[in-house]
DNA sequence: ACGTAAATAT
DNA sequence: AATATTTACG
C-alpha cells in the first residue's frame, strides 16, 4: 500500500490526524523470515505501511538512508549480527524513533532491558493483531514528548508548527524572529540500500517522527541583531551565549548563533588575509577585483544577480584614475563629534542597519578588504570587519533572500520598520563622519547635475541599457545627460523590481537628512576627463555602512571618496582634488544600487577594464583609509594615527 | 560552554 | 561546486 503513503506523511497533523494511523510507516525487522512474514501480514493488515528486514544491520541502514520515512520500528530481540537490543540503541540515539520490541521470551531481564534501551513496548511473540492495531499511539507520544522537550528546552515560539510538527519552523515572515524546531539526529548515511523482502522505498513525504532540524536563514535582520550584539560585547567577549542572550530571539539557539559566530569569525579572517593581500599588491596589481573575487571565496562580488565579470586581462592599469581618501580630517569639529561613544555609535549602527535600504544595501555590497584593521588594533575587529562581514553575507544572502525580490516574502517595508533616530544626528558622527560628506571624485564619473538623477524611470524595464558609454575609460566627453540616463537606466535595470518602490525617490537629495554620509562626486578635472558623477546617499548611513557603499562605489565608479573634511587637507594631498567638490549638484544615488552599475558594467563588455582595475585600488584604498579611520576614531587617536592615513592618500594620490 | 571540524542541506 | 547550517567532539 504504497499509496498511503500520503496519508501517513500528514497524520500528525491536525487536519491529517483523521487518517492517521493509516499508511503508518513501519519498519519490522526479525531474522526469523516466517515471523517476519506473519508480522508483516498483520501489520499491513493494520494498514500500515510496512518494510521488511530480516538484518538488523540492514535495518538500521535504512534507516538511516531514509530518515524521517519511517515512523516506527518493530524488532525482534534476538538476532544475528546486531540483536534487537542494539538496534534498538542506535535507533534511540540516531533517530528517536519509536522502537517496538519483540521477543518469545517474557523474561522479566530481557523486557526491563529492552525498556531500559528505551523501547517504547515489548511485545512478545506470538504478537496479536490487536497489539498491533494500537502501536501507532507510540508514535503519537514520541511526537508529543519530542514537542514537550522543545519547550522546555528552548522556547519555540511557533507552538503552531510544532503542532504541524513536520512543517518547517522558520517563520521568516517576521523578519525578526527565526524559529527552530524540533530537533533531532542526523547522522551518517551509508549509501546502500538493500532489498528487503517488499517495498521499502518511500516518497519523500516529511514528517514521520524523526526530522532534522528545520535550516535556519539568518536574514538580514537576524543578522543585525547578532552583529548589533556582537558589537556590544566586543569581540572578544562575544560567544555565543552572550551573544544569543542579547539577541533575545526566540527559538534561537545558543548553536545557532556558535555557527553564526563561526562564519562570523571566518569571514573576519578572510577579510584580514584579503586586505594582506591588496596591501601587498598596493601598488602593482591591476586587477584587485578580480583577485579578490575569487580569491576571498566571495564570488559575484558586486554582480549578485549576474555573473558576468569582466575580464582580467582587458584590465590595463588605470593612469589617471585616483582615489583620495580623505575620511575626516584628523582636526576639527568632526572630531568632536567622534567623541560619541562606542555604544553610541552602536546604537546608531543598529538604527541604520534597520533602515531598509542600508539592509538592501548589505544584501548587494560587497565585502572588501580591510588589510591594516588587524596590523593596527589586533584582536580588535573594527566595525568596518563586522560590516564586512555583513556585507559578505550579502552576496550569498541575495542568493536565497533578495531583498528586491518580493516573491521571496521579504518586504522592506514592512520587515524594517522605522526606528527612531533616538540618535539622531549622533549617528553619523561616529567616525567623526557626521555632517560630512564622502566625496566621491572620479575622473571616470558621469556628470550630473540633477538631483533627481537616478530616479526611477520605468521604461526601462528589462532590456538592455546601452552601456557603450561605460566605455568612458578616460576620455568621455559624452554630454552629462546621456551619462545620467544611463546610469541611472542600467542602475534602475538591474536594481529596481518593477513593482518595488523607488528606494530612489526615498533618497532623493532633498528629503536626505543631513547628518548622513554623503557620497558626491563633483565633475572631475584629473586627467582630462571631465565626467562627473556624484551621488549622495544621504539616508544616515554610518560610517560602517558608507564604507559599503564606498566600496561598491568606488569600486564600480571607480573613484575618489573624500570626506568634505578632506578640504582641509585636500591641497596637501592632492591638487587635482580642488574644487571639485560640490555637493550640490551631487545627484542622490540610492544606497546598495552601486552594486547593480557594478552587475550592469559588467555585462557590458564594453566596459573599460582599466576603469575597473583602477576602481579596485580606489577601492581598497578607500577600505584602508575608512578602516583606519574607524580605528582612530574608535580608538581616539585621530591625531596619532592621520600619518597613516596621509601614507594611504599619499600613495592614492601618486597612481593619479 | 566553546571552538573547530565534519556532515549535510541548499 | 560552493556555501551555509547543523552536528559531533575534544
Amino acid at each position: 500500500m504504497a499509496e498511503n503513503q500520503k496519508g501517513s506523511s500528514d497524520f500528525m497533523d491536525e487536519d491529517g490526524g483523521d487518517r492517521f494511523p493509516v499508511g503508518m510507516r513501519v519498519l519490522a525487522v526479525d531474522d526469523d523470515r516466517t515471523c517476519l512474514k506473519v508480522l508483516e501480514n498483520m501489520l499491513r493488515s493494520c494498514q500500515y505501511h510496512v518494510t521488511t528486514t530480516t538484518n538488523s544491520i540492514k535495518a538500521l541502514e535504512m534507516l538511516r538512508m531514509n530518515r524521517n520515512k519511517f515512523d516506527l520500528v518493530i524488532s525482534d530481540v534476538k538476532m544475528p549480527d546486531m540483536d534487537g537490543f542494539k538496534l534498538l540503541e542506535l535507533v534511540g540515539l540516531e533517530m528517536d524513533l519509536p522502537v517496538i520490541m519483540l521477543s518469545g521470551h517474557k523474561d522479566k531481564e530481557l523486557v526491563m532491558k529492552g525498556v531500559i534501551h528505551g523501547a517504547c513496548d515489548y511485545l512478545l511473540k506470538p504478537v496479536r493483531i490487536e497489539e498491533l492495531q494500537n502501536i501507532w499511539q507510540h508514535v503519537v507520544r514520541k511526537k508529543i514528548d519530542r514537542k514537550d522537550h522543545n519547550k522546555t528546552s528552548a522556547s519555540i515560539e511557533e507552538t503552531s508548527n510544532m503542532a504541524g510538527e513536520g512543517s518547517h519552523g522558520i517563520g521568516s515572515e517576521n523578519n525578526s524572529d527565526q524559529i527552530i524546531k524540533v530537533d533531532r539526529k542526523r547522522k551518517e548515511q551509508s549509501e546502500e540500500r538493500e532489498e528487503d523482502d517488499d517495498d521499502d522505498n518511500r516518497a519523500e513525504d516529511e514528517e514521520p517522527s524523526s526530522q532534522k532540524k528545520p535550516r535556519l536563514v539568518w536574514d538580514a535582520e537576524l543578522h543585525r541583531k547578532f552583529v548589533d550584539a556582537v558589537n556590544r560585547l566586543g569581540l572578544d567577549n562575544a560567544v555565543p551565549k552572550k551573544i544569543l542572550d542579547l539577541m533575545n530571539v526566540e527559538g534561537l539557539t545558543r548553536e545557532n548563533v556558535a555557527s553564526h559566530l563561526q562564519k562570523f569569525r571566518l569571514g573576519l579572517r578572510k577579510a584580514t588575509q584579503q586586505g594582506n593581500q591588496v596591501a601587498t599588491a598596493f601598488g602593482g596589481v591591476s586587477d584587485p577585483y578580480l583577485q579578490m573575487g575569487s580569491a576571498d571565496g566571495y564570488r559575484d562580488f558586486c554582480t549578485p544577480y549576474g555573473s558576468r565579470r569582466i575580464s582580467s586581462t582587458t584590465l590595463p592599469s588605470y593612469a589617471s584614475g585616483g582615489i583620495y581618501c580623505g575620511l575626516n580630517s584628523p582636526s576639527g569639529s568632526t572630531i568632536g563629534g567622534i567623541g560619541s561613544s562606542l555604544a553610541q555609535w552602536r546604537q546608531a549602527q543598529s538604527q541604520n542597519t534597520t533602515n531598509p535600504i542600508n539592509l538592501v544595501r548589505n544584501y548587494q555590497l560587497s565585502m572588501f578588504s580591510a588589510n591594516q584593521s588587524s596590523s593596527l588594533l589586533p584582536g580588535t575587529p573594527t566595525s568596518v570587519d563586522l560590516n564586512r562581514f555583513q556585507q559578505s553575507n550579502c552576496t550569498t544572502g541575495i542568493r536565497q533572500v533578495s531583498p528586491f525580490d518580493n516573491s521571496n516574502g521579504f518586504t522592506l517595508p514592512s520587515a524594517f520598520p522605522d526606528h527612531k533616530p533616538a540618535i539622531g544626528k549622533t549617528n553619523n558622527s561616529l567616525f567623526g563622519l557626521s555632517s560630512n560628506h564622502l566625496l566621491f571624485q572620479g575622473n571616470l564619473v558621469p556628470p550630473t547635475h540633477n538631483s533627481g538623477a537616478f530616479r526611477n524611470h520605468s521604461s526601462l524595464g528589462s532590456s538592455p541599457v546601452n552601456t557603450e558609454t561605460f566605455d568612458t575609460g578616460i576620455s568621455s566627453s559624452s554630454n552629462v545627460s546621456e551619462y545620467n540616463e544611463r546610469w541611472q537606466s542600467t542602475a534602475q535595470l538591474s536594481n529596481f523590481p518593477s513593482n518595488s518602490l523607488p528606494l530612489n525617490e526615498a533618497f532623493d537629495s532633498n528629503q536626505l537628512p543631513h547628518n548622513s554620509v554623503k557620497f558626491s562626486s563633483s565633475t572631475s578635472h584629473i586627467g582630462n576627463s571631465p565626467a562627473d558623477f556624484s551621488s549622495i546617499s544621504d539616508n544616515a548611513v554610518p560610517l560602517e555602512d558608507a564604507l559599503g557603499e564606498l566600496n561598491c562605489q568606488g569600486g564600480l565608479l571607480g573613484n575618489i571618496i573624500q570626506q568634505q573634511r578632506w578640504e582641509d587637507h585636500k591641497q596637501d594631498y592632492s591638487e587635482n582634488m580642488s574644487n571639485t567638490f560640490n555637493s550640490e549638484n551631487s545627484l542622490s544615488f540610492p544606497n546598495g544600487h552601486n552594486s547593480y552599475l557594478g552587475h550592469s558594467l559588467n555585462q557590458n563588455n564594453t566596459v573599460d577594464a582599466s576603469l575597473v582595475g583602477q576602481m579596485n585600488d580606489a577601492r581598497m584604498k578607500l577600505n584602508d583609509a575608512c578602516i583606519l579611520q574607524q580605528m582612530t576614531s574608535q580608538e581616539g587617536l585621530d591625531q596619532g594615527n592621520f600619518a597613516y592615513l596621509d601614507d594611504i592618500i599619499s600613495e592614492m594620490n601618486k597612481q593619479v
